[in-house]
DNA sequence: GTCTATAGGCCGATAGAC
DNA sequence: GTCTATCGGCCTATAGAC
């Protein structure tokens, strides 16, 4: 076990790398991302960044790719779940992901080559939150008799996404209400699923 | 007429650079903006950008605060319209106001001079729109009887930003039906309106 | 108000030693 | 895999001539 560099390392050093890369998103933005400052946030040398990953653009790539994924893993969870609405309304207003993800939409109007990767995840996201909703709302048809389920699925990726915009500066006017009322609305909705 | 440097020609150079700055952050986000690229963008010396606005905090926010002045001339129209309700809609899908302000709001985790001054246009901008809608829904109660008019300007606001914000990367999945169900909307209650 | 020149700093990325 | 050293480039901002 003396022996240097085993995969286990390799993979603590580019998770170290991966984390600091991301907490340097979510507390200053994604133009505060350079090599040097990522190097600096996770006490390592900027040489091994470019080493582990290549180009700043794999390095995006890498982190978007690892919380895509935790995404697709908290979401099937959800759908597991006794009150799978209240899950579902919970991941997306989970601060560090739906934060995240918005560093990365304006990310994708900065740099080419990851804007494809976010619009593929996104068009992916939206099929799957529409097929859940298909499912979860078939008891519940009068409420949204004309709100096809894939336009309820944008409306609650664009509420969610308000809520932590504008948290995430200060803001949050409105917010309690918005959360009552929607709590409200899946309150009714989850209950009449179990009659 | 031969005297330099007249009021309006200042005025000119401070606009051309206002546009520029706004060119570069919609086409290429605000991680793409620098006194040299704006120049470039202007035509002109990087010096200039300076001379006129000092640091680039200023100069980003020279570029909000006409932002803003037009968003509240644009709302105060929409106001005056007989068909309020659909210019209102008209004017948060407005795609480069919309998006404009989507990357102000990604530039405020990044600059802190910049997050107040947004905060506090956010809050101003629902205290605008909550109460032209209490006054344009006061005759749909039926429609929204559990849904406050903040919370209904919330899910507007972002239902707004999600449709921007896809589209600039090229995802439009489900953002016809989407237009379609608020157009419904809107007709169904402004013609309830007018009885 | 616009020009030239320049200070001083952080950036991505690579080369080569170990 | 991690280190030291370094290239060439773009950045903000200022000083001083005109």
């Amino acid at each position: 076990m003396k022996q240097k560099n085993t995969s286990e390392e390799i993979n603590a050093t580019r998770e170290l790398i991966l984390d600091a890369t991301q907490t340097i998103m979510l507390e200053e933005g994604y133009a505060a991302v350079s090599s040097r400052r990522v190097a600096k946030q996770g006490g390592l040398k900027s040489q091994l960044v470019h080493y582990h990953f290549g180009t700043m653009d794999e390095l995006f790539l890498a982190v978007f790719n690892r919380s895509e994924a935790d995404y697709y893993e908290r979401h099937e969870r959800a759908l597991e779940s006794p009150n799978p609405l209240q899950e579902f309304w919970r991941l997306n207003t989970y601060s560090q992901g739906a934060r995240l993800m918005y560093e990365f939409s304006a990310l994708a109007n900065h740099r080419e080559r990851i804007r494809a990767e976010i619009a593929g995840a996104t068009k992916k996201a939206r099929r799957m939150q529409t097929a859940f909703l298909e499912q979860a709302l078939k008891n519940n048809k009068v409420l949204f008799e004309n709100c096809p389920p894939k336009v309820l699925s944008l409306i609650i990726a664009g509420t969610a996404l308000q809520l932590v915009s504008e948290k995430s500066m200060g803001v949050t006017e409105a917010h309690k209400e918005t959360h009552e009322f929607v709590d409200q609305l899946i309150t009714m909705m989850e209950s009449s699923d179990k009659k």
